[in-house]
DNA sequence: CGTAAGTAACTAACCGGTTAGGAAGTATAA
DNA sequence: TTATACTTCCTAACCGGTTAGTTACTTACG
């Protein structure tokens, strides 16, 4: 076996990132992740410290590419939510550590410097096209924002089986997701 | 003290619900849960088997009361939202519990034949309340219920600081609710 | 007394974290 | 080239505290 610290590195972040997903930090095995990554335990420790560092770890760097990712488009919300929600979908592990953060870490892992500046922009993105007339100006930015987050991240997690739902229901659900956001920042009710 | 087997059990249950709803299964701690009911940790084996049929129960109880609590009233959607928005602001520890469920247990606590039955019934009236014209077809009955279970319940979670929010700030959350499911179930924008 | 309610003490397994040291590669100097 | 010293990467074994669950026993009440 090469020894590659680098490599080892990354393979315990890969198997943290999983089990971390799965069962939550109170819930993850350390021995597991060792295990999974195919290193010795203390590697874990000389590597990331202990448990709740590893996860924070995992947690940065998950998450912050994953807000980073898809650039907003005020032109376009609704083509927004629906990309925003096909890549929640091919990443679940993402959605999941978010929810595992909020519960256990009272979302201590959301208020980074580089996350709360990325929703800050977006925020000032929707603003300004509220400001120009082209996106409805129901909510203020910000609720907007979280509104959009929320049912492209969490609209899954509201369907009775979780499971591997299968494409064509996958396609129902986006069209929803995108109806919905449509409805939002469209113009308001013909009177 | 008073030996009485019932306000004992109910005594266990109280102090379940809160480990339960800050700390979720793998992380609450049955010591814990025993020293805060103030009695001896195995009368919560007597009375309850073990730890995850504990959780079993506080769950079944409170979420099944919480989803019969509120009638749904199709005439005034927004209404009915902010009512629910306002029953899960002073119950906190019910959605952190139905949270819990879903990432510990995989939502098994959520499909129960009661809880389905609840939500099988408020979705067929959304459908007839849609077959007359009253309510927006823009979503099936079921995302619509979805939709506005998601956004009462979970918009707290979106927002920054989780913790006391002021009742000017809760106030101006429940109105971004309301306006929300208003604009979601009411006519379609004006062409 | 007899039974239901309650307790203290215990156990076996688990789990996060540590430690002492070994193996493999590299630089140095004779 | 080769012996030596040193560094990096890694491991097996261990440790102390914790935790879910049990058991033998005591207490209060009808």
């Amino acid at each position: 076996m090469a020894r590659d610290s680098q490599d080892t590195r990354r393979r315990i972040l890969e198997a943290a990132t999983a089990e971390f997903a799965e069962r939550g930090i109170a819930g993850a095995r350390v021995d597991r992740i060792a295990a999974s990554a195919g290193c010795n335990k203390s590697l874990l420790y000389t590597y990331f410290g202990n448990k709740d560092r590893l996860f924070e770890t995992v947690f940065d760097s998950l998450v912050a590419e994953m807000v980073t990712a898809i650039p907003i488009d005020t032109t376009d919300l609704a083509g927004y939510a629906g990309r925003l929600f096909d890549r929640y979908c091919t990443h679940p592990e993402v959605v999941r550590l978010a929810l595992w953060d909020r519960l256990e870490r009272d979302g201590q892992g959301m208020r980074v410097a580089g996350i709360v500046a990325a929703e800050t922009a977006k925020a000032e993105a929707l603003a300004r096209a509220q400001g120009d007339g082209s996106v409805s100006a129901l909510l203020s930015p910000a609720d907007l924002l979280a509104a959009i987050t929320l049912v492209t991240s969490l609209w899954p997690l509201m369907q009775p089986h979780d499971e591997s739902p299968s494409p064509a229901r996958l396609a129902e659900m986006r069209t929803a997701v995108t109806a919905i956001v449509s409805r939002l920042t469209g113009p308001g009710p013909a009177h």
